[in-house]
DNA sequence: AAGGCGTGGTG
DNA sequence: TCACCAAGCCT
């Protein structure tokens, strides 16, 4: 209770002005123009997705426009956001939106569930943002914070279904207000309980954090490190994928395809686990994207 | 359930 | 400089 007020007044106050915060923005697109902030900002930086919201909006305004594009207008138009099958999960998603639902983005958090691309986050973010439900909305700042504040430890552990427990104790009675303090813990650990130099200085629950209380310990880390990813097939994945960019719609003879690579296996390796995700597709001899 | 999956900014 | 990190999801 006491967190929530707190994080709530200082988010009231002191919230970046982001484009899916502003109500001409829901007045727009409705829960369609939270789902794609929602699928474009899920592991790409708040700054990396701004330039290109508006744009994909402006072209698919609704999941029935985005169901009739093809594969390959969606992949292009992700562009350089990392993780492209991203844009064929959204992609997907809006063809089942179409078909499910009369191309309606659904409320209900189980129906988000069950759309390509939709998980834990993605689905209560949908509910709580643009519907104004009451949900326990995770992401990784909000497992910082809780980690820090409630637990008094430095880093949070590996994700886990038990953190919706843990956000939905803290969480106020009514709808509108849970849906304030989760953007609020979002923001708070997106501004000021970062994860490498938190601005306790800054912090308005620093009277009340378990972590600061503590003095701060290092409590270890136990989080999965990510791969290295210089010489690693997502990179070889990336290079391959930006050439098909680059050359579409006609695509890129299958034997000069980054034919500079180094590592030819890899490269190879490359090419068929796009072909496998739907991310290219080969045929007479020319590799481009899906159609 | 641990590991794969892009890309670019930063402390 | 370079390892870390980013509004996760899928298998």
């Amino acid at each position: 209770m006491r967190i929530a007020d707190e994080v709530s007044g200082w988010y009231r106050s002191s919230a970046r002005d982001l484009p899916w915060r502003r109500d001409e923005f829901h007045d727009r697109y409705g829960a369609w123009g939270t789902l794609v902030s929602e699928f474009m900002l899920q592991q790409t930086p708040v700054a990396r997705v701004i330039p290109h919201l508006a744009a994909w909006l402006e072209r698919w305004p609704d999941p029935a426009a985005m169901a009739t594009a093809s594969p390959a207008d969606v992949v292009q138009q992700w562009a350089n956001l990392g993780y492209p099958r991203r844009a064929l999960w959204l992609h997907r998603a809006a063809i089942e939106i179409t078909e499910r639902h009369r191309g309606d983005v659904p409320r209900d958090v189980d129906a988000l569930l069950a759309l390509s691309g939709i998980g834990d986050y993605t689905a209560r973010a949908v509910a709580t943002f643009s519907f104004g439900d009451r949900h326990p909305v995770v992401d990784t700042n909000t497992r910082r914070v809780i980690a820090r504040a409630v637990e008094g430890r430095s880093q949070p552990g590996a994700a886990s279904r038990r953190d919706l427990l843990a956000m939905a104790e803290l969480l106020p009675e009514s709808a509108a207000e849970s849906a304030v303090f989760n953007a609020a813990m979002m923001e708070l650990g997106a501004v000021v309980c970062t994860a490498r130099s938190p601005r306790c200085d800054r912090c308005p629950i620093q009277g009340t954090c378990a972590w600061v209380a503590a003095g701060r310990p290092d409590t270890g880390d136990a989080r999965p490190r990510q791969a290295r990813y210089e010489g690693s097939d997502r990179q070889a994945r990336g290079a391959v994928l930006k050439a098909l960019r680059d050359a579409a719609p006609d695509g890129v003879a299958l034997d000069a395809v980054i034919h500079d690579w180094v590592d030819a296996p890899q490269r190879d390796r490359a090419i068929h686990s796009l072909i496998g995700d739907g991310l290219a597709e080969a045929s007479d001899g020319m590799l481009r994207l899906p159609r």
